[in-house]
DNA sequence: AAATTCTCCTGAAGGC
DNA sequence: TGCCTTCAGGAGAATT
């Protein structure tokens, strides 16, 4: 499931071969995603230059002079370039072609998204409330902590939530819990200062560490060129209920928060 | 305002 | 082997 490292990784694969690449066709075969995708996608696309690929939170931000083209992977989508497109699947519901390449956007569930923004894109409602990125300078302890006060929620909702922080889904907000030492299911005003440093510090150790792994594949997520992300040996809780953790030796548990299955030692996370 | 629940969807896993 | 049920999960929308 793209989170925040794996988008990162789809865009660093993306954007040597597609910055200044020429949109020449686009064929959708399925319109019914979680929006569906403009009809007019194809007409508002050909013969424009892609510019640059910017990642904000989960989305890929792919911009031209005319507008921007916001693709979201949602649970189980992933993009990747082809010199020569193979037959289609059955999941692979758009082919971007550009002048020498294209590009595919395959999603098994069809929680993602495909739209056309024209107007200013930090104001589009999906963009305009967002948190801060994770891995700047603005998400900081103090940032983390004074935000948690006015919370009640558990810490992993909490960290989820892309009005708090952008890009934390269930992966690693797992992990980072359990680096930083602290409980899933205690109250966000729980937090003391100094958690919330550790907790700040863990969130963007792992994203980094996930990001120069090139992302966590569990089954649907390949980079742009096509490879498995490897984060997914290094993880210490995530899918590992009832193994040993790796600091004490205690059985992990699970318990669901937020409508999420959430692993976590009851030992080491208090 | 904040928290909770519902919803979209498919493939995998479990039960009988 | 096969059919049915359950579950996972990002995140906006609807509801409390």
């Amino acid at each position: 499931m793209p989170e925040l490292p794996e988008v990162e990784t789809t865009r660093r694969a993306l954007a040597p071969a597609l910055t200044h690449a020429r949109f020449k066709d686009v064929t959708v075969r399925h319109t019914r995603l979680r929006w569906p995708i403009p009809q007019r996608l194809a007409q508002e696309l050909k013969g424009l230059t892609l510019e640059s690929i910017e990642r904000r939170a989960k989305y890929l931000l792919l911009h031209t002079q005319a507008g921007t083209l916001l693709i979201h992977l949602g649970m189980s989508g992933h993009l990747r370039l082809y010199q020569e497109l193979p037959p289609p699947g059955k999941h692979d519901h758009v082919d971007f072609i550009f002048d020498r390449i294209c590009l595919r956007y395959t999603d098994p569930r069809r929680f993602g998204a495909i739209l056309w923004i024209v107007d200013d894109v930090s104001q589009h409602p999906l963009l305009q409330r967002l948190g801060p990125e994770p891995l700047t300078k603005a998400f900081t302890a103090k940032y983390l902590w004074q935000t948690a006060q006015r919370h009640h929620v558990a810490l992993k909702t909490f960290i989820m939530n892309n009005h708090i922080v952008v890009g934390v889904g269930n992966i690693y907000a797992s992990e980072a819990l359990f680096l930083a030492g602290i409980h899933p299911n205690r109250p966000a005003n729980r937090l003391t200062e100094a958690e919330a440093q550790r907790l700040v510090d863990s969130i963007k150790q792992v994203l980094r560490k996930a990001i120069q792994a090139g992302g966590t594949t569990l089954k649907d997520f390949y980079s742009g060129t096509g490879t498995p992300g490897y984060f997914r040996h290094e993880l210490l809780v995530y899918g590992r209920e009832g193994e040993p953790c790796v600091q004490c030796q205690t059985a992990l548990q699970k318990m669901v928060l937020g409508q999420r299955g959430t692993v976590y030692c009851p030992t080491c996370q208090r």
